[in-house]
RNA sequence: GGGCCCGUGGCGGAAUUGGCAGACGCAGCGGACUUAAAAUCCGCAGCCGGUCAACCCGGCGUGUGGGUUCGACUCCCACCGGGCCCA
């Protein structure tokens, strides 16, 4: 019925051709018979498995491998039910168009698509109708591979995986107990097993104290040879590369469920039902990405992406020179990172994050003597507190209601109370106080700061709102006092604003350094070389990159091959008894808890409601016994992590990926081709690198970097409409009225049109399958390519569509007779300018290809396509172009429009199929031309053409240019100053 | 607020290294074919002006203003507008 509807629709629709039905010639290439070819092309490629790129040591391998590999790689899709819209091939159309090009350049191209199953819809769908996410994951799939099949892209279907299949997650599993069992080494630079480490303690040359304690904790630490196996393994345990900490999650009772930072509002409520959501400490799993910021920061040096998406990947891991400072307080020592320690001297208050681990030991019992009013608190962060204590406990309630979004956004207006303690600035010796505030993130740094307000923006705007004093201790320039005029440098009670610049450090000494008169950077090196020396701190290089958060309180995503003993410690599942699967449950929905109560309520993880599985019996080598399972799962990044790998050796049981054939697709620089979006540009391909680095250094991998060559897709922006009160309306039944007016009218009313990403909320989706229906799908695949620049945004414009399609129709007509289908070719050589032009656009579009460049590639096509059709085609008599016109013009289109291609290439009289028949090469003799036409300027504008011999030396032009009549005309009373001639290029006479 | 990217005809875009701005396509106009229309084929086409048309000629023109250069869509500075990232 549905095919019916259809065959109906695309015989009446845009592309039908002639008036009617009736009237196209038999053999006019319709929309249906784009999509009749299209039909029997694609059946037959995986009949012959036409795009299978064998392994080394598999059957055909000999034959394709001579030519070298190619991996190219599509960002792989999360399998939405909403299906595909005609935004998401553009990338998997390049990809496949640029690896049939590498084909029919005789190299082995592995190009696959799996789909990046788990994740939030599925379960969120399951939570609503109780259907399994399995099953609404695989009827996704399924209608995705058939959208996607429709556009015939050439993908070696035996290696596609989900990262749903258990066979797959199985290794996801595997790959997360190599990290568990892995530490980072900081002297050899790389992750070394973890055995290596204990034997490091055993054999004393490692002091047993915990990952990133003080060196100092060594001295009345216990030897490993005292400790038992308990306290061993809670040391060990800190080393890991995925390791617990109590982490602050968004803890909702009433949906009885952790909610993702994005399904929170900005006022800190759940998206779903508006419900309060609390930051509740719970155990997690991390990841200990932060050993690698040195080397995921310097090796984006040596790989092949655009610019601006290394930037963003430096930004986020956030370099940064400075030093770590004591100030000593009376109960403990708070430690600040800070990038200009030479302003060191100015630090005249201190401040914590209100969740700051050292704020309960720091509180005061009373307010000290003289405290100011304005410290005790405002109404508006909870009330004034009479005790130090109270007011530090009513702001930590008003800090955790607000999300760190609004923390940053009203940073205008500083909120803070004094914590009634005071510690000491080390270079000056005095008492400076000790604030929380929440303008500093725990996140950051140590969670603490050293608050300069003559030199920060927020300290000073801090400063000022709570009366603390502002020290100048660094000369601002010339534009600070512009814009301070009448400020008084030693008062800074005159100033407008901070100067956070560099120059000459003033009032920056003691007994035992002095930085005055020294610029910055070389005060940041005294000051440095002094906080060692006097033990009050020391330099270091410190990064915004924070561990990666592993555990999701989420049901839909790979369980963790982990269980625990009876002391709570984490222990890693036998690889022999991988996968851990997914247990059943009866009903996804999380139950909630009382809301009255949020502290009472603990946050469980749907897992915890599968009954008999979250405890297991197991002999992890000391007997039986039992096991509490990690109830926790791992986040949607885990399996787009390492899928490009299982791509290699999809069906392989003993390995997540043979190491020969690692070798010979990923050397030597890894991908040689990634295309996807931007929106990926730092989360997941640093996690990817993350991974495949420490895949790399324990052996598992031969490359350093997982992807040598990025390049990132634009998006399709679709028309969307909006009626009188602002509402979108659906565009699909939106008519042009009058057409081509740009006027658009909805169910009688005018609507106004806007551009914008194509998806449910503007209504505006096209979906490919409607459009290959109505064009075909070699016409959907050079459309999208036509439109533009690969990496640029543009608008869909269905009505452009045609253009490309009488492409087609020109080139199909020009080779084939459209009433009797026979191939229209000449066996006689053409004349000597189609020749030209037929090697010039050769050698044009293969430049095109190997930059992506698809459109100018396209563009070039159609020239040729016009020439020929005005030289030899129907209405030009004649029996045809050339064969060796036709020919390469069939091979050339193969990758853009590959079923019209492979028909006219069977009607040519070819039977193998062309997508490994080499790509035409250009006639290097045939580039050349003997006269070229030379544009003459004078003083710059153009005034004549003179034809010159291509190889015309300056003099022979100048001499050809000055002879010129117009020339002549133009330089009538004037005189010649200077002439610069450009041999092949151009003549400009400059005249005075 | 900071950083990065982008502004070219009515529209999508081309010009790859500082050297003929506007390739190619859409939309538009004219012609051939046709009883007619569609389709097809051929041609015109940045804007303004030289009284209409053709030819020819001149001026202006790549967001705005300035600069470097014999020469700038391209390089530099400032501004305006749009987008992305970070805060």
């Amino acid at each position: 019925m549905k095919a019916a509807q259809r065959d109906e629709k695309g015989a009446s629709g845009p592309s039908s051709g002639a008036g009617g039905p009736g009237d196209a010639p038999p053999h006019r290439y319709t929309a249906r018979l784009a999509n009749e070819i299209e039909a029997r092309w694609q059946e037959r490629w995986e009949r012959e498995k036409t795009f299978l790129a064998p392994n080394p040591g598999e059957p055909g391998f000999e034959e394709v491998g001579e030519g070298g590999k190619a991996f190219v790689l599509d960002m792989f899709p999360y399998p939405s039910g909403a299906g595909l819209h005609i935004g998401h091939p553009l990338g998997y159309i390049a990809t496949d168009i640029y690896a049939r090009y590498l084909r029919m350049n005789g190299r082995n191209v592995l190009h696959a698509m799996g789909y990046d199953a788990f994740g939030l819809p599925a379960e969120q769908y399951a939570v609503q109708t109780g259907q399994h996410p399995r099953i609404t994951t695989e009827q996704n799939i399924a209608r995705m591979r058939e959208q996607l099949s429709r556009l015939g892209l050439g993908h070696d279907d035996r290696r596609s995986v989900a990262t749903t299949d258990v066979a797959f997650y199985k290794w996801t599993q595997w790959i997360f107990l190599q990290i568990f069992n892995a530490w980072y080494d900081p002297e050899q630079n790389k992750a070394r097993h973890i055995d290596e480490l204990v034997a490091q303690f055993e054999a004393g040359k490692r002091s047993a104290i915990p990952y990133g304690a003080p060196a100092a904790a060594a001295e009345g630490a216990r030897q490993w040879s005292e400790l038992g196996e308990v306290d061993r393994r809670r040391i060990v345990d800190t080393y890991r590369l995925a390791y617990l900490d109590e982490i602050p999650v968004n803890w909702c009772p009433s949906l009885g469920t952790v909610l993702a930072n994005e399904e929170v509002t900005a006022d800190g409520r759940s998206e779903r039902g508006d419900h309060p959501v609390h930051k509740r400490p719970l155990r997690q799993w991390m990841m200990r990405i932060t050993a690698y910021a040195e080397r995921l920061l310097r090796d984006l040096e040596q790989v092949d992406w655009p610019e601006p998406i290394k930037l963003m990947q430096r930004n986020w891991i956030g370099r940064s020179e400075g030093a770590y400072v004591e100030f000593p307080a009376e109960k403990c020592v708070i430690s600040v990172f800070t990038t200009r320690p030479d302003t060191l001297f100015g630090a005249t208050y201190m401040v914590l994050a209100p969740e700051h681990a050292l704020v309960d030991a720091l509180v005061a019992d009373k307010w000290p003597e003289g405290t100011k009013e304005l410290w005790k608190g405002s109404k508006e962060t909870g009330g004034a507190g009479a005790t130090p204590k109270e007011a530090v406990a009513a702001y930590r309630r008003f800090a955790e209601s607000r999300t760190d979004i609004e923390r940053q956004a009203e940073a205008k207006r500083k909120t803070g109370v004094f914590t009634g303690a005071y510690a000491t600035n080390p270079t000056t010796g005095e008492k400076v106080p000790v604030f929380i505030a929440d303008y500093v993130l725990m996140g950051y740094g140590t969670g603490a700061i050293m608050a300069v307000p003559g030199h920060d923006d927020r300290d000073f705007e801090f400063a000022r709102q709570f009366e603390l004093p502002i020290r100048c201790v660094v000369r601002p320039d010339d534009a600070w006092r512009k814009e301070n005029q009448g400020a008084d440098i030693d008062d800074a009670s005159t100033w407008k604003n901070a100067f956070s610049g560099e120059g000459a450090a003033v009032n920056s000494a003691n007994a035992g350094v002095s930085l005055d008169g020294k610029p910055t950077p070389e005060a940041k090196k005294i000051i440095g070389e002094w906080l060692e020396s006097s033990g009050h701190g020391r330099r270091a290089v410190n990064y915004k990159l924070r561990d990666w958060l592993f555990s999701r309180q989420r049901y839909w995503g790979e369980p963790f091959p982990i269980v625990y003993d009876e002391d709570g410690s984490p222990r890693a599942v036998p690889e022999s008894m991988l996968p851990v699967e997914l247990p059943e449950l009866e009903d996804f929905r999380p139950e909630p808890c009382d809301e009255s109560d949020p502290a009472a309520s603990v946050p469980l993880p749907p897992l915890a409601r599968a009954k008999g599985w979250t405890e297991v019996e197991l002999d992890l080598g000391e007997g039986k016994k039992r096991y509490a399972r990690e109830l926790n799962t791992m986040p949607q990044w885990a399996g787009s992590c390492w899928y490009y790998l299982r791509y290699l050796d999809p069906a392989n049981g003993e390995r997540f990926c043979d190491p020969v054939v690692e070798r010979y697709w990923m050397s030597p620089r890894g991908v040689d081709l990634y295309v996807g979006g931007a929106e990926h540009a730092v989360l997941h391909l640093l996690y990817a690198r993350f991974w495949h680095k420490v895949l790399h250094d324990l052996g598992h991998v031969s490359t350093v970097e997982p992807f040598g060559k990025l390049f990132n897709q634009g998006y399709i922006q679709a028309p969307a409409f909006r009626d009188a009160r602002g509402v979108y309306v659906p565009a699909e039944e939106v008519k042009e009225d009058p057409p081509n007016s740009n006027r658009f009218v909805w169910s009688g009313q005018e609507v106004s049109r806007e551009f914008g990403k194509m998806g449910k909320s503007l209504k505006n989706s096209i979906a490919p399958d409607d459009i290959c229906r109505d064009y075909g799908a070699d016409t959907l695949r050079l459309y999208e390519m036509y439109m533009g620049p690969l990496e640029a945004s543009k608008p869909w414009n269905t009505r452009d569509i045609v253009g490309v399609q009488r492409f087609l129709q020109r080139l199909w007509r020009l080779l084939v007779d459209e009433h009797s289908g026979a191939v229209r070719v000449s066996d006689a050589e053409a004349d000597d300018e189609s020749r030209r032009l037929l090697h010039k656009t050769i050698a044009g579009v293969r430049e095109d290809m190997e930059h992506l460049r698809f459109n100018t590639a396209i563009a070039k096509l159609i020239e040729l396509t016009n020439h020929l059709t005005q030289r030899f085609g129907a209405d030009a008599g004649g029996s045809g172009p050339s064969r060796e016109a036709a020919e390469a013009m069939a091979k050339m289109l193969a990758p853009l429009a590959p079923h019209m291609a492979e028909e006219l290439w069977s009607k040519l009289g070819h039977g193998e199929s062309l997508a490994r028949a080499p790509f035409p090469e250009a006639d290097p003799s045939l580039l050349t031309e003997d006269t070229v036409e030379i544009p003459v300027q004078i003083n710059g504008k153009l005034r004549a053409k003179i034809v010159a011999p291509a190889d015309a030396d300056k003099a022979a032009l100048e001499k050809l240019a000055m002879a010129d009549e117009k020339v002549q005309a133009n330089l009538e009373g004037k005189t010649v100053r200077k002439v610069i001639v450009v041999p092949g290029k151009m003549v400009n006479v400059v005249v005075g």
